[in-house]
DNA sequence: GCCTGTCAACTAAACGGTTGGTTGCTATGA
DNA sequence: TCATAGCAACCAACCGTTTAGTTGACAGGC
């Protein structure tokens, strides 16, 4: 057998991906999760505590990974949607995972690596504006949230495309 | 006691919209419907069938209400994101419902009356658009999908304000 | 031989759904 | 007017299944 820790909680966490984006944390089974990762139950809580642990640190992993791979653009803020766009068409059950967590939990109980990334990034957009690269328009705060919730927009309709995306938030930002 | 059934099922209903809204479907409990109604658990499985069935029903009715209580003007896009984004805040339950609905449910199987409903607001602003009185700068199905998006930006920011969604909205349509 | 990763088998609780029977309104007919 | 039959509305208790979580035994590398 494998005997390799690491690649044990990878299996783990890759099959939780897959089962908390199709039924979210309630309708989640660690059964199925426990069967698609090809190792047992009891693996779940001696490295992950729980199935809220097991979500959690998911979520942690791939928040993570889409901050990382899709750095803000201040003076670029369609490109940033547009890009945030096509890394959920990329993965799309990060954009499921986050919207579970946001319903089920709320606003609070962000992961606070989330929280000091949305800091720097509001940061980033109000130098932009200081420095009379973009639209005061809005303020820093909800530029920053307006332009993420556009590139959700596959989450409200099925005829969501990268185009319309970059196209709104130009119109957003215009002088 | 009552003895009821119209009333019985109204209080089934609002019991579930609590639930629902708070825990989604999967997460619901037909137990807690039961007791926050104050009646017998079987009264939902007479009415409705199943928990699902009493969803969807909740859920018709709900979309149902606000598809009359905000009817579209297509001349003023920006006032109609608005009354959307006031009718969410007076009913929070609503978005949480639709939300739910729409992850564990995917685009297909929508309610009828609501697929129809958005089929006569796509012809309207379509129809503003050839009277030259709104933007054509989008065609009228991605603007319905925008204006709709926009008016749920309560569901991405807790800062979310209805003068925010309404200059968004201007913004996006201006010429 | 012992630490560590593994798992089948287990449990207690919770789950959605059913059932057998009770209650109270009302229509009927004497 | 009153007895009562019929029936829709209701409910406590229960059922089989599924659930998250536990445990004690076992296997393999050092």
């Amino acid at each position: 057998m494998a005997r390799d820790k690491e690649a044990t909680k990878a299996k783990l966490l890759e099959a939780a991906l897959d089962e908390f984006a199709e039924y979210g944390i309630a309708g989640a089974r660690v059964d199925r999760i426990a069967a698609k990762a090809g190792c047992n139950k009891a693996m779940i809580y001696a490295y992950f505590d729980s199935k809220e642990g097991l979500f959690d640190e998911l979520l942690k992993i791939q928040i993570d990974r889409v901050v990382r791979s899709v750095p803000i653009t201040p003076d670029d803020l369609p490109g940033y949607a547009g890009r945030l766009f096509d890394a959920y068409q990329e993965e799309p059950r990060l954009l499921r995972l986050a919207a579970y967590h946001r319903l089920e939990n709320g606003f609070e109980s962000v992961p606070e690596p989330e929280v000091e990334a949305h800091r720097h990034k509001v940061e980033a957009i109000g130098q932009a504006q200081l420095d009379g690269k973009i639209t005061v328009a809005f303020n820093a705060t909800d530029l920053l949230d307006l332009v993420v919730h556009m590139s959700i927009l596959g989450f409200s309709t099925p005829n969501a495309n990268r185009d319309l995306v970059v196209r709104s938030v130009e119109r957003l930002i215009a002088e």
